[in-house]
DNA sequence: TATTGTTATACTCTATAACTATA
DNA sequence: TATAGTTATAGAGTATAACAATA
């Protein structure tokens, strides 16, 4: 196994160095390892599961449309993944008093107690990138990050 | 279909703000959308056949080893998209004389024009970041991405 | 006729174990 | 015995079309 940090024979990024999704991309490598040692293996969470939990700690109670959404997931594959966190008792879904095509998705009390153990959980993994970043950069990577985000990419030429 | 950029109803992110990972992965959405119009959907390559042929370009060859590494893929993923590369007439694997276990991937004639052809929209590519982040702010984005990719998550406590 | 959510299904991606050949 | 690469295979994730219920 390599442990090295460096290698001899370093591969040249070439000009993937200054492509801004390759970064992405990498970076996300780092943070996703270091949710699930954190967070994603303790509690059985995949990081989809952990900000679906972490929507409705902020929100309360959320339709469907609103989490496909919020989570970049389309119709089908959240009603699956509803689904299976139901089954694990963690959600319940309402049907909409004013209207009956729509419902509510709210945590179960299983829920609620898992999501507060997600939040006891979070300040850890944060800290594991104060090796890496300092506070002030730390908050300008979020910053950036969310101006690529909201960033709309320019129609078709 | 909602283009509005902002709803009466905004879900709130709650402690998800404060989560590098979370937005790392909201980003990711952005970039691979540009990746996907730029090169992706005009060249017919995914993101990692994209940079497998920018690694290609630095560095000459390469070996499955050093590929795999680079592009977090195991090597039997790797295998196989190496034979996809392969029938696609995009690369060539020749054995190695002083190892014959091992091999050196290089790019062929066609993989070469390909390339080329992915270079010449990469800028493009990334000037459509230019409505988001100035040149200044593109390049702390980068490095402060860089600084978090090159972070060793700590160990299980 | 449009919208919310579901079902069915196919496709891709990812992960693991077992294997071949070379060293 | 260890390493480079491959094969086989199963599981998870993702995308699309068709559908039911309601508006």
């Amino acid at each position: 196994m390599d442990t090295s940090p460096a290698k001899k024979n370093p591969v040249r990024q070439g000009v993937l160095g200054d492509v801004v999704g390759y970064h992405v991309a990498r970076a996300r490598v780092t943070t996703q390892a270091m949710f699930l040692r954190h967070v994603g293996q303790p509690l059985d969470l995949r990081p989809v599961d952990y900000s679906l939990l972490m929507l409705l700690d902020a929100n309360t109670r959320l339709t469907p449309k609103q989490l496909a959404q919020a989570l970049a997931l389309s119709a089908p594959n959240l009603t699956i993944m509803l689904d299976r966190m139901q089954e694990r008792g963690l959600i319940e879904r309402i049907r909409s008093e004013t209207d009956r095509r729509s419902q509510h998705v709210l945590l179960s009390s299983a829920g609620r107690a898992l999501t507060d153990l997600a939040l006891a959980r979070t300040p850890a993994m944060e800290a594991d990138l104060d090796g890496a970043l300092s506070r002030a950069e730390r908050a300008m990577l979020i910053e950036l990050l969310d101006k690529v985000a909201r960033h709309q990419v320019s129609a078709a030429d």
